[in-house]
DNA sequence: CTTATTTTGTGCAGTTGCTAAACAAACTAC
DNA sequence: GTAGTTTGTTTAGCAACTGCACAAAATAAG
């Protein structure tokens, strides 16, 4: 009797191969079933399967194969679920209804500032996003949030929101699945809707990771600097590291400079107050505009100033050396075939490559930080399609969940 | 159709068992069933094979409960297979058996200094093994060597080997599983016998986790000052965190100062130059022996001269300072909720418990360091037990690979 | 155009890894 | 001694596959 681990709680076959077509890595019956190794009978209990349950449609007529029968093309269907995405920062909101495949089907993005009192913070963004279900007519596999915080796991409370100012403990799922209950949004054959909260610069990762420029990473790092304060996370086997409690990859405040500013968090020399957007502009002297995104501003002033600014240039060529000092330790630690830059990062990356790169390798004992490609994020929208990753994971993982049970 | 993904390699449900054993976790069967969650019949018919194929035996006698039946005990077989493990470092090497459950059957050391020639250093230890198995009469479910150096993964190549003075590069795996060859060493039922190389922290890290004082931590961080030179490790959910390349982890080249000393990588302020035991032995004014380990002489001197040594009481607290930085970031990257200290690191906790954690708390991001406990490693031959789980994994994963096929 | 060759999809029998339920066994509590 | 509790085992049955045979749909060769 060779027992296999079945009753574990391990991802089904057909959650194996829903993820495969929803990463785009399998686009065919005969890629699965390469991809899965088992059998072409099994292959087509599972796309049919998976066609029953509304997620895919079979397409017998095209194909790409060389020589012989052409294999059946295997698309996300049309009118198949959504995930439902919301991401709150300090200068608005962002929802969105994400279907499989990661295509944004639709998108609402709101500015203005975000109320401090956690109860009515999530009002206006559930508002949005049960609109858009509606008009979408769709059903609903889960739902997610995106905050500027650490967020708890088990638990989804956050901690440590400077930039929203909720007390420690705000809980910020119950929260959001409360707002979303009020407004009448329900899950697929009207059962309760699934609920996630997750750290933005998270969600951005396992976006990167799912469907952009991280796919062929098994260990993929992100690090970026968000609308206020900066973010890492690490995405590896294709799942996020989230550490005992949820609270791993505070990239934000690794240290590179022991006697440097102080931080808020206590310590001295963190990357959020060395090398964040107010850092910059701070250093570059740019106007500070008490009505538009912190974000928005230093990524102009540095579009705008860079290189031919010399204030500008001197502060964005400091701040990419800081970053690269905290990379290269970041590398050290946790060896990533991969690193993509979100933010303000992106943006500097983009003007001033060889320097990051450089300050990267230079301070990576043996220069191993120099074979790790750096690169930039390519998702207009990661955030909100990472945070959909998390609201498919469930159905991800096991299909069958859409049954009627 | 739910199908699961019995094909994708995943421990058997077996294996899953055979680990709970293992490690300690499922005394009795009555345990086991509650621990799997699967019915008694399974259990039944696991505990069955595992008796069957030599590994466990079932005690129907002896029992334990409250009320009820009393359960059958699981003990590891007398008889059964043990794992070939060897530990290579600057100072000389050290074999052992390790039976199922963690019990050292046979051990032998050797001090002395290591061959530079990669062929030769890993003669003496297959030879030493060799007759240890033979001794034994047991049989043997596979090997691995501890070495000081990273191993890259896959290939089981060392590099950054500073301290045994191989070149970057050389297949100490298959060094190693070529002198067992050379001196017959075979699997159980004469078959091809698996090998394994790993990082020596990485293996004293895996040993802790699996029979240690890291047993309940779902993410356990190792950081040791071995014989020379410092490393770290993560075990996650079980297994090692190898990073994409199997570099990960290098705690030795952690930065706790960036105008420090110079290491050998490179950069400056490594831990590796700022808290080892040669610098320890240095900024003590201890004498240096050439011909004894400096580990023992460093370790020697802390236990004779703290805190009453005014010089070795400033070496020690400077090198706990420097420790405390180190781990508070790395802290704050993984947030595991376990932290052991191996070699010269758990004296130096031994001796100033409150001074290192301290600086850890100290240096944290809003302090966490302060919840996560701090604590030194309790096994005795960490290194060769967490190397023989290593040989013990492909039989823990999936126990039927011993049987005829 | 016909005929091989290659590749893919499907139906069916068979194997395996479990569960569920009923029963027997071994202990404690009263 | 009897009742209650927990455990081990037997049996039937189901679900998730595999392996094989065969048909279908394309390209390549004649």
């Amino acid at each position: 009797m060779d027992l296999t681990a079945a009753t574990l709680a391990s991802p089904t076959l057909a959650g194996v191969a829903l993820t495969l077509i929803h990463t785009g890595r399998a686009p065919t019956r005969s890629a699965l079933t390469r991809q899965l190794g088992v059998t072409r009978a099994t292959v087509g209990a599972v796309t049919g399967e998976l066609r029953d349950l509304g997620l895919i449609e079979v397409d017998a007529g095209a194909g790409g194969g060389r020589q012989g029968r052409p294999s059946h093309r295997l698309l996300p269907s049309p009118a198949g679920p959504v995930a439902l995405a919301a991401q709150v920062h300090p200068d608005g909101f962002a929802v969105a209804l994400v279907g499989l495949g990661g295509t944004v089907v639709a998108r609402r993005a709101v500015h203005g500032p975000v109320s401090a009192d956690p109860a009515r913070t999530f009002a206006p963004a559930a508002e949005a996003a049960a609109a858009l279900l509606r008009a979408s007519g769709r059903p609903c596999v889960g739902a997610a949030v995106a905050v500027p915080a650490a967020v708890t796991r088990p638990g989804g409370t956050a901690v440590r929101a400077l930039y929203t100012g909720w007390p420690d403990g705000t809980p910020v799922r119950d929260l959001f699945a409360a707002e979303l209950e009020r407004q009448g949004v329900r899950g697929a054959r009207g059962r309760a809707l699934g609920c996630e909260a997750v750290n933005d610069v998270n969600a951005l990762a396992l976006g990167e990771h799912r469907q952009g420029a991280g796919r062929d990473a098994t260990h993929l790092l992100v690090v970026s600097a968000e609308h206020r304060g900066v973010g890492g996370a690490l995405v590896r086997d294709g799942a996020l590291y989230a550490g005992s409690g949820g609270l791993a990859m505070e990239a934000g405040h690794v240290s590179v400079d022991p006697d440097g500013r102080p931080c808020r968090c206590g310590n001295r020399g963190c990357l959020n107050v060395e090398a964040d957007a107010e850092r910059l502009l701070d250093e570059a002297g740019g106007p500070v505009a008490a009505d538009r995104p912190v974000l928005d501003q230093a990524v102009a002033l540095l579009r705008a100033g860079y290189p031919g600014d010399s204030r500008v240039r001197a502060a964005a060529d400091g701040c990419a050396a800081r970053l690269g000092l905290a990379l290269a330790g970041l590398i050290n630690v946790l060896n990533p075939d991969r690193v993509l830059l979100g933010g303000m990062y992106r943006e500097l990356l983009a003007l001033a490559p060889a320097r990051l790169r450089g300050a990267v390798a230079s301070h990576s004992p043996w220069g191993v930080g120099a074979g790790v490609p750096v690169e930039g994020g390519t998702l207009a929208d990661g955030g909100l399609i990472g945070a959909a990753e998390l609201a498919w994971q469930p159905v991800l993982d096991n299909p069958a969940l859409l049954r009627t049970a």
